[in-house]
DNA sequence: AACATTTGATTAACATGTTAACTACCTTTC
DNA sequence: GAAAGGTAGTTAACATGTTAATCAAATGTT
């Protein structure tokens, strides 16, 4: 018997895209009040978790890629959130720091996040949440296994 | 005890971005070799699955915006993959369909997208793979009924 | 020291996500 | 049946995803 393609509706891809878009329906809200991204909002709690980082860390610590970062620090900076400073020993890199404003601003925005969290929390049940992280956690460390 | 953000690297929405990005880029290789795009794939096969259909319904099969779908349509117009037809009892309406050269790749790529999927269902578990849909699912769920 | 190579970061080019504006066509209402 | 409102689809404008090209500053090699 051959084996067809799931159907779109239940394929992984598409399922794991629509779980996300409807997480992030949660949160936008809230973003946008402050006019901000879902991506700038990332950047900033990164930022506000561990700051100075360089361009190649953050990236990594938010999952995004080296030019849509410069492109959103660059955006950070305008609104004056970030600030960069160089680095003496090697020139070609910049350490990013959130400034005051980019600090009240997480500080306001912050517990709206919570706030959503704590709902989805409640409304689908912590032990499911929990076994979903696992899952999840686990479907993504089997799927890099064989990149090597 | 003040509750406080989740670390990155262990949001939700993170998680999920990071698990879709993994799924993906087991299937990207196979259709980038074929110049397609994960949506614009994700068009064909739904054209494929459901031949016919109007712009609004296709994008809501697709889990697509319409200004998006409306340029990718217009791409796979342009590479006579997909071939529109006008409505004669609605001239705001056009049905899409797929062209023989749309379906000769579909042929050509939808092997290549099964062998990834089992390899996923062999590498995760069946089992496994059975329950994070179910979880997803009904997260989903729980998260779009307050929507009302 | 002079050259090639590597590396951190930006820029370019194109596709998509997202919201708003717009167009053409349909439907309702009076 | 003409104006008002609704609907299908496109276009515009801006932010991000993605790959390749570029640039300047390290580093390695001889």
């Amino acid at each position: 018997m051959t084996k067809t393609l799931r159907s779109f509706e239940r394929s992984l891809p598409m399922t794991l895209l629509q779980s996300r878009e409807a997480v992030m329906k949660k949160f936008i809200p809230s973003l946008k009040a402050h006019d901000l991204t879902s991506q700038q909002w990332r950047v900033i709690r990164a930022l506000e978790h561990e700051s100075n980082l360089d361009m190649s860390t953050l990236a990594q610590r938010c999952h995004l890629l080296m030019p849509s970062l410069s492109r959103i620090i660059n955006h950070l900076d305008k609104r004056n959130l970030i600030e960069r400073q160089a680095v003496d020993s090697d020139q070609r890199r910049s350490i990013i720091l959130l400034t005051e404003k980019g600090l009240a601003l997480f500080a306001k925005v912050a517990p709206k996040s919570v706030e959503r969290y704590v709902e989805i929390e409640e409304k689908y049940g912590v032990r499911k949440l929990e076994l979903l992280y696992e899952l999840l956690d686990d479907l993504i460390n089997t799927l890099e296994e064989d990149d090597s």
